[in-house]
DNA sequence: ATATCGATGCTCT
DNA sequence: GAGCATCGATATT
């Protein structure tokens, strides 16, 4: 992951699709899905709770992944002072705190993620553990969200996470 | 260590 | 006008 100067390696994900009550796309394409419908690749970014902007990556016909955590490598210092903090930890675990460490907003809405500044790639095989999705209301227990197996840089904790 | 709670603005009913 | 895919601070074990 590289957005602009800050890398990363994305650590945890959530999984979204059209007939997921959680999902923003399950009332059907809106003005602020548009994206999500929208091909795949390209950056779906919300506002959250008013205050937090939140990034995913668009699959297509209303599916989406939500980035919830990674970990920072360079820009740290830039992503630090955009967060206000120094701890690597609590710099990007969590939607609004990654989005926030990079520096997405709206304004990198439908952007593509194919620029050499702003794209997402395959890292090396890894261990991906399972478990029930957090901070949602609908759905919560579908087992879509996904985390790097043995990170320290996770939103929390996986169930029995060996 | 976990639990609760307020902030804040935009979308859809 | 309700509800929300969050965070951080404060309160309580």
């Amino acid at each position: 992951m590289t957005i602009r100067g800050c890398s990363g390696v994305v650590t945890e994900t959530e999984a979204y699709q059209p007939d997921d009550p959680a999902s923003h796309s399950f009332p059907g394409p809106t003005k602020r899905n548009a994206a999500m419908f929208g091909p795949a690749g390209h950056a779906y970014v919300y506002r959250s709770y008013g205050i937090h902007w939140c990034l995913n990556v668009t699959c297509g016909h209303g599916h989406g992944v939500l980035l919830c955590a990674g970990e920072p490598l360079e820009g740290l210092a830039l992503m630090a002072s955009r967060r206000g903090t120094s701890a690597p930890r609590l710099i990007e675990t969590g939607p609004g705190r990654l989005a926030q460490a990079l520096g997405v907003t709206d304004a990198d809405y439908g952007r593509p993620f194919s620029a050499p500044d702003f794209f997402i790639d395959e890292g090396p095989p890894a261990k991906i553990l399972t478990g029930p999705r957090i901070g949602i209301t609908k759905a919560a227990d579908w087992p879509r969200r996904y985390g790097l197996k043995g990170s320290r840089h996770l939103s929390r904790r996986f169930p029995s996470s060996v």
